[in-house]
DNA sequence: CCTCAATTTTGAACATGTTCAAGTAGGGGC
DNA sequence: GCCCCTACTTGAACATGTTCAAAATTGAGG
């Protein structure tokens, strides 16, 4: 663990030792036997610490949730990077990214709806609209703006800025989509995004026609102002 | 009260009141302070009942909210009512319906995140996508089935019979957004509502253009495909 | 090695949603 | 009038997330 202050390199080691602890003992319970079922003092008690100890470096369960997600996105920045790498194609990049988030993210599906849960409210620093949240955020529409920009897209100066966000507004519903879906081996998620794909291409290339172009400007108008 | 079983009716009549006391004191405390300040205890006291009395009638705190948002829907379907009665055009019936909605819920907005959190839980009897909430989910969409079909809409049938269940998604986007929006008086709701809806107006009319037609039925047949 | 302040660790105490075994009330059948 | 059954009510006990004052540890400076 190298640090950009040697002065607090040393001091800040123990502890950061400590934490990764709890965090991975965390993540293995919640995935062992879910998010509700683990319990605090489970965590605590598995990592060798006590429960005052966990809640000097998470702030809440809820914290060590973000921090698996934080986890999750880099884990799915490495993929869609070797991805991207190989392939122009907007739909097969757009297809790529999204599957392969389904990919990392499977291990966790069945408490997803948890993290989901505490992500919809408001107030909660994990809202993916919270200020706290925004580097995760805009982590996770930078992704989208390399499938965009390294792409064959043929687009509109205009559109082609406001796109990545939008991608990443159709993945939120994909997520929401994949919490619910219990079909065997997530048939119906992997369907979804099948179908949704080509769809958006097709719809970008509609913007061609003259009658079109005007409705997209208001799309792109409505959401640039929704926005901050 | 009276009910269609005389006999079940006098016995019923004693718990149906205690219900009803217990449920609307829980209204008023989310109300007055919130759904997280509002303990099971403070509810049971006010009301002049045992905690264990309030699980009796509502399962969870939980159902208390569920309790409140059937309450928020039948309000809302009557307001529906006299505006659908006299009003024709479609972007003032879609208008009006969404706005009217703000109203009736303002009251509830502080807690509202709150109820949006249970909501998103997949295996959460609340969820609006999950069995249980059926009834309330088909109500929801009957408004905008009323909404297109005695408006002076003209579209073709296939995208006409799916377009209620559209729209009920986009009143869910919208209220996603409501739920986050702290902007005096609402205003950034109100002015999504008011753009987005001349918006879903020019969308329809689109469907006209020979290029538009078939990716709207793929649109169709994606979101028919996907509801099951 | 000693001191001291900062960091880290502890576990008991607290708050609150939820459960449950036990009690009460009331009415129908005899 | 008594019994019994169902519906209802109770409050103490439980589970678990969270807090906090105090103790232990650490590392730098002397």
């Amino acid at each position: 663990m190298t640090t950009l202050t040697g002065v607090t390199d040393s001091a800040t080691a123990k502890g950061e030792q400590t934490r990764e602890l709890i965090l991975s003992t965390a993540l293995r319970l919640f995935r062992e036997q879910g998010y509700g079922k683990t319990t605090m003092r489970a965590i605590a008690t598995e990592a060798g610490v006590s429960v005052g100890n966990a809640y000097y470096y998470f702030g809440s369960k809820e914290h060590l949730m973000q921090a698996y997600y934080d986890h999750l996105q880099a884990q799915h920045q490495e993929v869609v990077d070797t991805i991207l790498a190989e392939e122009k194609v907007f739909t097969r990049r757009l297809g790529g990214v999204l599957h392969s988030w389904l990919e990392v993210a499977r291990p966790y599906h069945e408490f997803a709806g948890t993290f989901f849960k505490t992500a919809a409210e408001p107030t909660s620093p994990l809202s993916p609209f919270s200020e706290q949240s925004k580097p995760a955020r805009e982590a996770s529409v930078a992704v989208f703006r390399q499938v965009v920009d390294g792409s064959d897209l043929k687009l509109p100066a205009e559109l082609k800025a406001e796109l990545p966000e939008l991608l990443w507004l159709m993945q939120m519903g994909i997520v929401l989509f994949w919490v619910h879906d219990d079909s065997q081996d997530l048939r119906r998620t992997r369907a979804l995004i099948d179908r949704s794909v080509p769809l958006v291409d097709r719809l970008l290339r509609l913007t061609r026609i003259p009658g079109v172009r005007g409705v997209v400007n208001d799309i792109v108008g409505l959401v640039r102002s929704v926005k901050p």
